[in-house]
DNA sequence: ATGGTTGTCCCACAA
C-alpha cells in the first residue's frame, strides 16, 4: 500500500491538482497540510467520488490538516491534551491496522522570533503525544510537512543557509528527539543522497535550479520498518499549472 | 540584507 504526504498550500485552488494526482498516483492514505479551509467547506463530496474517505481539522486562512483514506477512519484526535491551541496543525486517525498522525510543524519564521519559541515548544508537546501514541500503536505513520530539514543533504545551499529557520541546531535536535522515539525517517530508508528535495520556493525559478528543501517526512515506528519497500518524491505535480511549492512524498508499505 | 512569488483577504501577513 502507498501512503503519501502532500502540503497542498489551500486546498481550494489545488483540489483540481489534487485529485489528478488520486488518480495517477492512487495512494491508500494521504495526508494534506495547510488546506486553509474551514471544516464546512471541505470537499468531503469531490473526494469521495474520487474514492477517497475523509477527516479533517481545519480553520480559515491558514494551517489545516486532512488524512485521506481508502478504508475506513476512526479514533479521531485533533487536539493533543497538553497543547491548548487554536492553530490546526494535528491529525490522528486509525486506518486498518496503522495509526496515522499528519503534522503541519510550525514554520517558526526566524531564529529568535516568537514563532520560533512557539515552534519549539509545539515540538517538545508533540513528542510527548507521539511517544504515547507509540505505546499503544506500535504500526505509527507520523508525516507531514515538517518545517526541518534533517541534515544538510536536505538542502540545496547548506553553507549559504547555514543555521537558519529550517535548519537551526535547536530545530534538528527536537526533530532528532521525535526520530528517537523508534521513528524511521522513511526516505532515508532507501535513498542516502544529498538534492533529494520536496519543497522548493516560488521566487527565483527555485524549483527549475532544484533550489529546494526536504522538509516533508514520512516517519515509521521500527514495527513498519521491515514492511516498507520503497520511498520517493514525486516531483510531477510542481511541474503542472498553478503548483504547490510543495510536491508530494511516498512510501510502500508491504503490508 | 533585501527581494523575489503565491494565497488569503482587503491590506498586510504567512510561508
Amino acid at each position: 500500500m502507498k501512503i503519501a504526504s502532500w502540503n497542498v498550500n489551500s486546498l481550494k485552488v489545488r483540489l483540481p491538482q489534487l485529485t489528478q494526482w488520486l488518480a495517477d498516483a492512487r495512494p491508500e492514505v494521504l495526508a494534506l497540510q495547510e488546506t486553509k479551509l474551514e471544516d464546512a467547506k471541505f470537499p468531503v463530496d469531490e473526494l469521495a467520488a474520487a474514492g477517497y474517505r475523509v477527516v479533517y481539522s481545519g480553520q480559515k486562512t491558514y494551517n489545516g490538516v486532512a488524512i485521506l483514506a481508502r478504508d475506513e477512519l476512526t479514533d479521531v484526535v485533533t487536539d493533543i491534551p497538553d497543547l491548548d491551541d487554536p492553530q490546526r496543525r494535528i491529525l490522528a486517525a486509525t486506518i486498518g491496522h496503522l495509526r496515522v498522525v499528519d503534522l503541519y510543524v510550525v514554520n517558526g519564521k526566524a531564529v529568535g522570533d516568537e514563532k520560533y519559541a512557539y515552534k519549539l515548544d509545539w515540538l517538545a508537546k508533540v513528542r510527548e503525544f507521539l511517544a504515547r501514541e507509540l505505546e499503544r500503536h506500535p504500526n505509527l505513520v507520523v508525516l507531514g510537512d515538517f518545517n526541518i530539514c534533517p541534515d544538510d543533504r536536505d538542502v540545496y545551499d547548506p553553507v549559504a543557509w547555514g543555521e537558519d529557520i529550517l535548519c537551526s541546531p535547536p530545530e534538528r535536535a527536537a526533530l532528532k528527539a521525535i526520530t528517537g522515539l523508534g521513528l524511521h525517517d522513511s526516505f532515508r530508508l532507501f535513498q542516502s543522497d544529498a538534492g533529494h528535495f520536496s519543497w522548493w520556493d516560488y521566487r527565483q525559478a527555485a524549483f527549475r535550479r532544484n533550489m529546494g528543501l526536504r522538509i516533508d517526512l514520512i516517519l515509521i515506528g521500527e514495527a513498519l520498518k521491515s514492511a516498507a519497500t520503497a520511498a520517493a518524491i514525486d516531483r510531477e505535480p510542481r511541474r503542472w499549472e498553478r503548483p504547490s511549492d510543495h510536491t508530494p512524498v511516498t512510501l510502500e508499505l508491504d503490508i
